[in-house]
RNA sequence: GCGGGUGUAGUGUAGCCUGGUAUCACUUGAGCUUGCCAAGCUCAUAACCCGGGUUCAAAUCCCGGCGCCCGCACCA
């Protein structure tokens, strides 16, 4: 990845402090100092979460036929795990320099100076095979320290036998997979059909870095969807033409800094499968048309061979352009698994995974549509915080952990009473705070930062006539309301998607 | 994991070199005030990352750990 670019001076700072000092992120265990790689949620996180959680999968999951949202354990057994190849690739055996300090793969090296593969091999054997090749380290020539096992994933020993027989799952998607022929059955064999899964996923990260951008526990929202490979009218309900207007933004391999805008024809013309433009579409539709983010900061990154995983035949990244973390990040991913992982897992399970469409049978090819959620809410505090004269989090008001304040002008002649039962009547269906402390100046500010989309007020007016102004939270503008009315107007402003 | 920087109320900071338990601002809470955009006044809450060592005395000096930021490496 093209990450290169230093973050806007305090921009990362700024989001950080405001998400501790609001509520929406901050250091696990943060009394204890924090915990590397680990971080919680806030009442107001926790709220945004949830809020774009519902967003992707209303987006991505409920607009679909035979697309469903399912839930898988998040310890796997051993097996299921070789099967899946994580166990071979994610474990390095990593080979330190006792001159330099200098740390290396060992099958790295061993390739290097080979030219064949030497993944999945031991510790022990890489050593002799170091020991026999008589390899010095590559920077200082220097001798080579007994290698260490370093496994990405987090072992686990369950059981009162005690032995490291599983692992907490590296993705969510293997859940997905080990599910697929119940699934498969209990939905009538259909295809295509598609799984999606929102859960906790772990890696232990040598270096976790910025924030939520690279966690040791972290929240994945994927979507796993299963076709056949030759049928071309995959999915059929979705159609190209309803992503006639957008343009495309895409950053090919060889020249990453530029993105183009193309048209889906365009980019079946380069050669991508139609059902994988259509998915381009759809997720930059998510993006820009539906959360509102500037095009300008959208891009799709292809990967190339040496950057995606072997399995993984068609590889772009999401990205946006994030000022606190110094440029294009990635977000998500659509990967073209191929029949990759149920082939893995027919193979080492002995079930077979190949169903019956259309008059043939074939193991189904996968398409995932992988988010990191964390990343999303990081990307969304930094693409909507504005810190100018105001300081204002221009959330999508659907996403808002608050939805609407709710004042008394003045905390007296019986505005706070009135405010009170407006409050009550509102809560019951939206998320509302009320606040009566401070100038209602104040209070608007408060509200402006935490990305509050609208604040309604009762002065003395409301005494008499029943109703309320509206405050919007980007123009300041407000229109005034009845109060019974409230329900209705508020559901038009925030129930926009 | 390696190298550089760094860690003081909720947030941002002063103090550290030249040891004597801590500055300022904002925030937060209470009260007064306040007829619509962080106004004002009074009062209050609140901190030296953790653990050792040196010393009569450690935020300050020394050692170890942890965290954070940047670079390298890593991120099938």
């Amino acid at each position: 990845m093209s990450n290169r670019g230093i973050p806007l001076p305090g921009r990362y700072d700024d989001i950080m402090s405001l998400s501790v000092r609001k509520g929406f992120i901050w250091p696990t265990a943060d009394i204890y100092g924090g915990f590397g790689g680990f971080y919680d949620y806030g009442h107001l996180g926790a709220g945004l979460k949830r809020k774009w959680e519902d967003a992707w999968l209303r987006h991505f999951v409920k607009s679909e036929d035979n697309y469903y949202l399912v839930d898988t354990t998040t310890i796997l057994p051993y097996r299921s795990l070789k099967a899946s190849g994580h166990v071979d690739h994610f474990t390095d055996v990593m080979a330190k320099c006792s001159n330099c300090g200098e740390s290396f793969r060992g099958d790295q090296l061993l390739e290097d100076a080979t030219g064949a593969s030497a993944e999945g091999m031991s510790p022990d054997d890489i050593d002799a095979k170091l020991e026999e090749l008589r390899l010095k380290c590559p920077e200082c020539e220097g001798e080579f320290e007994a290698t260490e096992l370093f496994n990405m994933m987090f072992p686990l020993a369950v059981g009162p036998a005690g032995t490291d027989d599983a692992f907490l799952r590296p993705e969510t998607a293997q859940g997905v997979y080990l599910n697929f022929k119940r699934e498969f059955e209990a939905l009538r064999r259909r295809i295509p059909m598609g799984l999606a899964i929102m859960g906790r996923a772990f890696r232990n990260e040598i270096s976790p870095r910025q924030g939520t951008y690279r966690m040791r526990e972290f929240i994945q929202a994927e979507l796993q969807i299963f076709f056949d490979p030759e049928d071309e009218g995959f999915p059929s309900s979705m159609s190209l033409s309803d992503f006639d207007g957008l343009g495309v933004r895409v950053a090919f391999e060889e020249d990453r800094e530029n993105v183009q805008a193309l048209s889906c024809q365009e980019l079946m013309d380069k050669g991508l499968p139609w059902f994988y433009v259509a998915h381009m579409a759809k997720v930059q539709s998510f993006y820009t048309d539906l959360l509102g983010y500037p095009p300008e900061k959208f891009r799709f990154a292809e990967l190339g061979e040496d950057e995606r995983a072997f399995y993984n035949k068609i590889h772009f990244d999401i990205q946006i352009d994030m000022g606190s973390l110094g440029g294009f990040k990635e977000v998500a991913g659509i990967h073209y698994r191929t029949d990759h992982d149920l082939s893995g897992h027919e193979k080492e399970s002995h079930e077979k995974m190949s169903v019956s469409s259309g008059g043939r049978r074939f193991i189904p090819h996968v398409l995932e549509l992988s988010f990191g959620v964390d990343r999303n809410v990081w990307s969304l505090l930094d693409t909507f915080y504005k810190k100018n004269e105001r300081s204002i989090l221009k959330l999508p008001p659907p996403l808002a952990p608050i939805e609407a304040g709710v004042f008394p002008l003045l905390s007296k002649d019986g505005l706070p009473e009135l405010a009170r039962e407006v409050y009550t009547r509102l809560r019951k269906e939206f998320d509302c705070f009320y606040d009566a402390s401070g100038s209602i100046g104040k209070r608007y500010a408060r509200m402006d930062e935490i990305g509050t989309p609208y604040c309604i007020t009762i002065d003395h007016d409301s005494l008499k006539d029943n109703t309320v102004t509206v405050r919007e939270r980007d123009t300041t503008d407000q229109t005034r309301e009845g109060i019974d009315a409230l329900p209705d107007v508020l559901r038009k402003l925030l129930r926009t998607f």
